[in-house]
DNA sequence: CGCAGTAAGTTACCCCGAGTAAGTTAGACT
DNA sequence: AGTCTAACTTACTCGGGGTAACTTACTGCG
């Protein structure tokens, strides 16, 4: 049932898609569908989750496998845009996860976002020294920074058709995040 | 009445907002709204360009009035961040920008957006001497990058009311962006 | 002055889609 | 057999986007 939604949610978008047409599509009626989900928003925060919980243990599995930060974080960055081109359908539905931008399932959207997040300030803070004093917020800064970044850059990856490769995405970005966060981590400053 | 439009639709988001509301609150009847804007997301669109205007407007005069191309990018960041603080609806009504992900009113959207990343790419262009070849793609990652960094990171302030204040933000984000921009700039690579 | 023609708005409606109340089938237990 | 419950459906309400057809008011012209 869950599949059924994702796919026309990824097809159609949220706005486009009908509660009747995914009723349809897996063969009920739509009171069933909102006795399992309560509503439509309550059915797409349900598809969100699951494919953001696999979207994030796909690059969790890529960062931990890594020999080092270095490593840990160009692969993460890496399987990121490799896991949106094998799986465009599930992009499409996170696209528009901005569509809730109202309402409490904001709310849950947002937590489920904010599990990436937690994962590059895990990942920030790998690389920084523990005895350097870097407040929360500087992680924090960073972490969302990256995130949103990522963000974009799937969804303009997407829109066009033929850019650059994963592997490149990833290959640029490192030449500017790393490096940068190379010299935080020295105790360099812009200035 | 494009403020009384952009007045409702930050307050109660897009999806929450009913044309009648709007009509009724500028003091006309709903259709003479149609009369002027075709539809709900044209009047949204309408509204978004003006407040994605003003914006740019304001980012770019800061960047411009910087002696260098350093000073320029502290500028524009902090601008930015201090703009949006300043006009909340403003920006409450951007992020229901996404909301638009569907229909011919995602392309004036994206339009919008990418005056945006145009300053960006141009500026990054100019931190770049001209000689080394630089591939379009690489700059436009970049530019991406920038502006999803910068736009998640303002969603996340505005929600965490009381947040590091602009000029901390930028700041961190120079540390990383500005420095690694350096690098690339000096021919450096992570490996 | 009287009258077409038009600009600016309005009322009253259509229709689609989210959400629900009440009914219907089908097994499960006594 | 009879009843209770779970799973599911039909048939509705209601709100909001969008529109057709009407009304008003103002212009220009004989």
């Amino acid at each position: 049932m869950l599949d059924a939604a994702e796919e026309i949610f990824g097809e159609r978008g949220y706005a486009a898609t009908s509660m009747d047409d995914i009723a349809a599509s897996v063969g009920v009626s739509k009171p069933l569908v909102y006795q399992y989900y309560g509503s439509k928003d309550g059915l797409f925060v349900a598809c969100l989750s699951r494919l953001r919980a696999q979207l994030l243990d796909s690059v969790s599995d890529a960062v931990l496998a890594a020999p080092d930060a270095e490593q840990a974080m160009y692969a993460g960055l890496t399987q990121w845009f490799r896991f949106l081109d094998e799986h465009p359908r599930a992009w499409a539905v996170m696209v528009d996860e901005g569509m809730l931008s109202a309402g409490p399932a904001a709310e849950a959207a947002d937590q489920v976002r904010s599990d990436f997040v937690g994962l590059i300030a895990h990942m920030v803070r790998l690389n920084l020294p523990p005895d350097r004093e870097t407040t929360d917020d500087e992680v924090q800064v960073v972490a969302q920074a990256l995130s949103g970044a990522t963000e974009r850059l799937a969804i303009w990856r997407s829109k066009a058709g033929g850019g650059p490769s994963p592997e490149q995405v990833a290959d640029t970005l490192m030449n500017v995040f790393w490096i940068g966060l190379r010299s935080v981590r020295d105790g360099e400053s812009w200035r």
